[in-house]
DNA sequence: GCCAACGTTGGC
DNA sequence: GCCAACGTTGGC
């Protein structure tokens, strides 16, 4: 079992997207960097929770949980060309990009803000608030899981 | 294999 | 909208 942050823009797909969708399930595609597709592919589990992280937003924020519950399956986006996330050199016999499926499991009532966590001594070390991390799904660590639940109020 | 040019991410 | 920090691409 572990735990991750995944980023989306919430103008594109907040988590109130996700709440809403049937059986409040959707696959998170669009996964278009080496790094995060290796964590998908290679580790990511079901079962796994992860934070719903809005980013490039007016307040950066932690604001929710989510559960995987699919293990890594290629991304059929990659091979529509009418699809933003088209790329020609994805090979459908060969799929060069993955996506897992994600189950909505929780709001908070008082998001986690970056700068809330920029504040926090005990977590300059988290991945997200190194320096120039632009990677959308990051792992996060056991403490750093319980520490952000606590800021949310929710433990 | 190097590296300049270019594109993207994401905080501010 | 700006810009720093990266990742990717492609010429050589």
């Amino acid at each position: 079992m572990a735990y991750w942050l995944m980023k989306s823009e919430p103008d594109v797909y907040s988590i109130d997207h996700l709440r809403s969708e049937k059986r409040k399930t959707d696959h998170w595609d669009g996964i278009r960097n080496y790094q995060a597709r290796n964590f998908m592919r290679d580790q990511m589990q079901k079962g796994d929770l992860a934070f719903f992280y809005h980013s490039n937003c007016a307040e950066p924020a932690v604001v929710g949980v989510m559960e995987i519950v699919s293990e890594a399956y290629p991304d059929h986006t990659a091979f529509d060309s009418q699809e933003k996330y088209f790329d020609a050199g994805s090979d459908p016999d060969n799929p060069r990009w993955v996506m897992v499926d994600v189950k909505f499991k929780k709001k908070f009532k008082t998001p986690v803000t970056l700068a809330d966590i920029k504040a926090q001594k005990k977590l300059s070390d988290m991945r997200l608030v190194q320096r120039g991390n632009r990677l959308s799904i990051l792992p996060v660590t056991p403490v750093e899981w319980r520490h952000i639940l606590k800021m949310a109020g929710e433990s």
